[in-house]
DNA sequence: AGCACGCCGACT
DNA sequence: GTCGGCGTGCTC
């Protein structure tokens, strides 16, 4: 039975109090902002994080300025508080909304990227620090003076009070120790309020020489800095060239000038070299954000870039999503990277978005690479971005040569993948005491495992691919779920014994190959999964640079970093991998991994030699390897993306349509397909199977919109898809650009 | 996203 | 007879 509640909330409207409405934002996939009512003992602004009541729970969410629904005044509840936090930034609410409009996601799921440090909304924590007792005489008598402790009452001896982890480490000791001894009394814990926790980079720490071409290049970028303006810059130089030492001038001159400076870099490129360079310009650590940072990291780096004491923020793409309030220059490094771009989620371009980031700003961008995306070569041509040429530096590697073998008639065993041409080079450059990279896009040890008695093959339960083999691990594994299963003793469809055939190469299985070649030889295999962390990928290189290992062989992991001197050739084991699949940047994509595995090899006094093994040598990509002849290269990509009016000179945008019921996925689909805008320069593909047409028990499919570069996407793909009622056991999304059509 | 509501199978 | 599975729909 029901008892009534004796604490019923008050008549509304009763007139004592007066009360507004305004927007509030949910970092949830809603359609839009909901209105809340804000009495007038509670002071809230545009950006201010508020708790609000959501059916029967309390969410957070930003003030999204005055009330623009038409909801009953009877739905309205009321803000119930304000949070003690930095008010989300106008320019970033522009950009959320932005971002939104472009990607069509829901405003909220893009309010979600920029929140994604939930704790950082309460006040920080206070620092629990240790230091030495005042006076000797204040120790506790009868204190047992380990060898342990007694490290520690040296270090707090000297020098100001110390954090946990600093004294930990300084000491040498584990934190049982630090907490017998303030038990005891010996040392005393303070908790001080938590003050500055980066130390802010110095613009004019003795610098690094530039050449007089890095210092002109260096000039241009700071006056546009200067200029407080935006505009997009593209930095153009080899690798060595000096770029980032270039484009860090501008960060100084963002500094000096009291700003912020965001620089994005490729998950991957977050590497110790960089830091190191950063170091020795700016003489600290900038900020760093990416997305496997700890709560407590993540925590202090949100509310550090919110309060402005980051100075410099060095990330990956979600980087763009903090809240800075003074930006004052972005980069965008490796700005071909296809890393950039997020596909699942809210998708977006990273290097897109941070020239709409910049644009909302009013601040220059720079985009730096050594192999400018076709996107970015046509901006230039357009005369949208500027352009800036770095030359080469003397004493850097000169160009390696390179020569194709044609597998077609390498008369290989099935179970063989490296032509007696590369072999006979491995042999030779072992010989030599020189080292070899032997680069293949494919961990494990096999891409396909089958039995030999009935053809099963082995598939993942829930994506529609193909199982890989990893011996080491004795594993099956789904490189797209995380599915994994042993390796089973007999088919599990005809039970046949010892039956199990395996096809194509792995790194795992190159490297078996390798060592019976050349038995001698120490090895190293480089890939996702055998490099855990940063640490084991520096380990690596230690290793390589101490000439332990001769022969180091690959994934796409090996393609980006450190130039290793000894190592003088390069064996590309499956060239062609990356080119089918019908991706429109297949072409210009593989060229980038190849030219920059490629670009591994050589010294300065002696070029390197590159071995590419390929089905097609006649190909475009190998031609353009071969003759290292790039600018060609592009122009013809240039010419035959024109020619199909595919971007840039078209638009293009993916509707996925997703359900676990495939039957549901495809007449959502067809729907989709008969209700398609029409017109002259628009082009409706499909619908079919998306790429991965099972991906997690999700069936997929896909229909391509193609259009003019002078179509409003956006507001076709609106159009259109509000036609459709999207049945609950399905979903759509929509993809502005796609980039991966594997 | 989370949470409630609701309608069918195997347990006390 | 109920507990609980997750399919469906709503939240200002």
């Amino acid at each position: 039975m029901d008892t009534p509640d004796a604490t019923a909330a008050p008549l509304l409207g009763s007139g004592a109090t007066s009360s507004k409405r305004l927007s509030v934002l949910l970092p949830l996939p809603l359609a839009g902002a909901y209105d809340y009512r804000v009495d007038d003992d509670l002071v809230v602004g545009d950006g201010d994080f508020v708790a609000v009541p959501l059916g029967s729970r309390e969410v957070v969410g930003v003030v999204w300025g005055d009330a623009t629904g038409d909801v009953d005044d009877a739905k309205i509840k009321p803000v119930a508080a304000r949070l003690d936090a930095p008010p989300l930034p106008e320019s970033l609410r522009k950009f959320v909304d932005w971002v939104a409009a472009y990607s069509l996601s829901p405003p909220g799921a893009v309010l979600r990227m920029a929140m994604n440090a939930r704790e950082a909304l309460t006040p920080p924590k206070p620092v629990r620090t240790y230091s030495a007792v005042d006076d000797p005489l204040n120790m506790p008598p009868g204190l047992r003076i380990t060898p342990a402790r007694k490290r520690v009452l040296g270090v707090l001896a000297a020098g100001p009070p110390r954090t946990m982890p600093d004294l930990t480490r300084e000491a040498g000791v584990g934190a049982s120790v630090v907490k017998g001894l303030a038990a005891a009394g010996a040392i005393s814990a303070l908790d001080l309020p938590p003050g500055a926790t980066f130390a802010p980079p110095d613009p004019d720490h003795p610098a690094v020489d530039l050449s007089d071409e890095q210092q002109d290049a260096a000039q241009s970028l700071c006056h546009q800095v200067d200029a407080e303006g935006f505009a997009v810059t593209l930095l153009d130089g080899v690798t060595g060239s000096g770029k980032t030492e270039v484009y860090f001038e501008a960060i100084a001159a963002a500094l000096r000038r009291g700003r912020q400076a965001l620089v994005l870099l490729p998950e991957i490129a977050l590497t110790p070299q960089w830091f190191d360079r950063f170091d020795r310009r700016f003489g600290t650590a900038p900020v760093v954000w990416h997305s496997d940072l700890s709560q407590s990291k993540r925590r202090l780096a949100w509310r550090a870039v919110a309060t402005g004491e980051a100075r410099v923020v060095v990330g990956a793409r979600s980087a763009l999503f903090l809240p800075f309030d003074a930006l004052g220059v972005v980069i965008v490094d490796e700005e071909h990277e296809a890393a950039y771009k997020q596909a699942d989620g809210v998708s977006y371009h990273a290097r897109d978005m941070a020239i709409v980031r910049a644009q909302l700003i009013g601040c220059p961008v720079i985009l730096a690479t050594a192999t400018p995306s076709l996107e970015t070569r046509v901006n230039v041509a357009r005369q949208r971005y500027d352009r800036l040429e770095l030359p080469q530096r003397f004493g850097v590697a000169k160009p390696p040569l390179v020569e194709a073998v044609d597998m077609r008639d390498s008369g290989l065993k099935a179970d063989e993948f490296l032509a007696p041409a590369l072999r006979q080079a491995l042999t030779e450059n072992l010989a030599a005491g020189e080292q070899t990279l032997l680069f293949l896009n494919r961990r494990g040890y096999a891409p396909l495992t089958l039995c030999r008695t009935c053809g099963h093959r082995f598939e993942c339960p829930s994506c529609s691919a193909w199982l890989v083999e990893h011996r080491f691990r004795r594993q099956l594994q789904c490189h797209h779920c995380g599915y994994n299963a042993p390796v089973p003793k007999a088919c599990p469809h005809c039970e046949a014994e010892d039956s199990l055939a395996v096809c194509g190469p792995g790194v795992e299985r190159i490297a078996e190959e390798v060592q019976a070649i050349v038995p001698e030889a120490r090895l190293g295999v480089m890939t996702s999964d055998t490099m855990r962390g940063p640490e084991a990928a520096m380990e690596m290189v230690r290793t390589i640079e101490a000439r332990e290992i001769d022969i180091l062989i690959g994934t796409q992991m090996v393609a980006k970093g450190h130039h290793f001197p000894h190592l003088t050739l390069v064996g590309i084991v499956d060239a062609d991998m990356g080119l089918s699949g019908g991706d429109l940047r297949a072409s210009e994509r593989t060229y980038q991994v190849l030219h920059q595995v490629a670009g591994r090899a050589g010294r300065a006094e002696k070029p390197g030699r590159v071995i590419v093994q390929t089905h097609q040598p006649e190909h475009p990509v190998m031609q353009a390897m071969i003759s290292g002849d790039r600018e060609a290269f592009m122009q013809l990509e240039e010419d035959s993306r024109a020619a199909g009016g595919w971007p840039p000179y078209g638009r293009l945008a993916a509707i996925i349509i997703s359900s676990r019921d495939g039957a549901a996925a495809d007449g959502l689909a067809a729907a989709l397909a008969r209700s398609a805008p029409t017109g002259a320069d628009i082009q409706v593909l499909g619908p079919a199977p998306a790429p991965l047409a099972m991906l997690r028990g999700q069936h997929r499919r896909r229909l391509l919109l193609k259009t003019g570069r002078d179509q409003p996407v956006q507001p076709l793909l609106r159009d259109w898809l509000s036609q459709i009622k999207v049945p609950a056991r399905a979903r759509v999304r929509v993809d502005i650009d796609p980039y991966n059509f594997l």
